[in-house]
DNA sequence: CGTCCACAGGAATGACGGGCGG
DNA sequence: CCGCCCGTCATTCCTGTGGACG
């Protein structure tokens, strides 16, 4: 009854609240916003880029990077969606097709789009790549459409190794009679131009559009340009906007982050029942952002991460040097057996490692001792008391760390 | 200046599971 | 439903290596 009366009175603060948001969603990432600040010429460049299909002539492709929270999906979604209105009311023959390749995720989803762009029926599965495709170049030839093509995340295509789809989307005009598709990649990651097949990439690169990262005052304007319509009048003080624009231009820039961080505030201030934002609500939001991190990554990790994660923590509340691989390697094993799981080989705990310092959740650095041989410095990149809270938690894993403090206890 | 430690990390190969086409 | 193929995880075997020590 009680716990009854408490969820009450939490969706009563909700409905009656409203003492901070007043829109909410306008603080979420896929939200596109009238104006975009800061990104005046990108939308220029690409709207001269895109312009001449008004009139039926081919596009040129185009390849846009930048860093993630850039403003690239939304420059281009926004340039796309104006395209789309203005190719509507000209009636010229013009379709504009928008896919994230990471959200589609295989090469027969986002041809099983490309179709349905053109209003082509397909099963969700069942057929092979190469007859969508073709189906694809028949709708277009029947009906004599152009269509521009927006690929996001094109990157994640690639370190998949599904490229294949790439280079016949570039050789896709040479099967149409007259009409065309024009191509337009994003990508957030700069070296994945490396990766690409050579061909594909110089019939994709027709034009380049660099994002670079915001700045702090850049980022300002976004933030309080956002923040009109998000709050309520008078529930965000100045400072604070400076402060998470500050906050997240020392981290590369990302426009994302910062709309994150001041939703989280939002949420922080809402939840103590102030209507007022303070500066102390966004140092918690960048708190809270960093350490639901690591938990999401921690709560997900296969189990012998986990152990080795444990064995790390051990070692590191022993020793705050770190340790190294032939003495973790060693509590590992012991780990292992004592809840009856077959350890793995050092070669394959060397490689989690490596995982394991890519994820962020361990620092690892090679150095040698000269005649003593040379190994892997590690330390936790993980504040040691996430580690106890979300893995004590988990049923076999927890078993662990009341297992290791015994181990401590008898040792020392 | 060569040796040799204690691993790093590449290559090849095997075990397993899940989706696809027939 | 079955065989097939493919991707992932793990093992085995291997060669490579920075630098203190003798």
């Amino acid at each position: 009854m009680s716990s009854g009366n408490r969820v009450d009175e939490i969706f009563d603060r909700f409905l009656s609240g409203g003492k901070i948001f007043n829109n909410r969603d306008v603080l979420r990432h896929d939200y596109i916003p009238d104006k975009l600040p800061h990104r005046a010429e990108h939308i220029q460049r690409l709207a001269n880029i895109l312009a001449p299909s008004l009139n039926g002539s081919k596009v040129s492709n185009a390849f846009i990077y930048g860093k993630t929270g850039t403003g690239k999906t939304a420059v281009a979604k926004y340039v796309l969606n104006r395209l789309k209105e203005k190719a509507n009311a000209l009636g010229a023959p013009l379709k504009i097709c928008y896919i994230n390749c990471r959200l589609a995720g295989t090469n027969y989803r986002i041809l099983a789009d490309l179709c349905k762009s053109l209003e082509v029926d397909v099963p969700f599965t069942g057929l092979a790549v190469s007859e969508l495709l073709d189906r694809y170049k028949e709708k277009l030839n029947l009906l004599n459409l152009n269509e521009i093509v927006t690929l996001d995340e094109i990157d994640f295509l690639v370190k998949r190794n599904e490229d294949s789809l790439l280079y016949e989307l570039t050789r896709i005009n040479e099967f149409l009679r007259g009409n065309w598709v024009g191509l337009i990649g994003i990508s957030n990651d700069l070296r994945f131009k490396e990766y690409l097949d050579a061909r594909v990439l110089s019939c994709l690169s027709e034009e380049e559009v660099i994002f670079k990262p915001y700045s702090a005052d850049e980022l300002y304007d976004i933030l309080s340009e956002r923040a009109k319509s998000a709050f309520i009048e008078g529930a965000l003080q100045d400072s604070s906007l400076k402060l998470c624009a500050a906050y997240a231009a020392r981290e590369h820039g990302d426009a994302r982050r910062a709309l994150d961080l001041l939703r989280v505030a939002g949420e922080l201030a809402e939840r103590e029942g102030s209507n007022t934002i303070l500066d102390k609500h966004v140092k918690e939001a960048l708190q809270k952002i960093e350490d639901d991190r690591f938990v999401e990554a921690l709560k997900y990790l296969p189990l012998h991460q986990k152990i080795i994660l444990i064995g790390v923590y051990h070692l590191d509340s022993l020793c705050a040097e770190g340790s190294i691989t032939g003495d973790l390697y060693e509590l590992y094993t012991e780990l292992c057996t004592s809840i009856f799981v077959e350890p793995l080989t050092q070669r394959r705990v060397s490689g989690l490692l490596n995982e394991l310092d890519i994820l962020g959740l361990l620092n690892t650095r090679v150095v040698s001792f000269g005649r003593y041989g040379r190994t892997k410095k590690i330390k936790l990149g993980v504040p040691s008391k996430i580690i106890a809270e979300v893995l004590s938690d988990d049923d076999v894993v927890g078993s662990l760390l009341k297992h290791e403090a015994k181990l401590k206890h008898k040792r020392g």
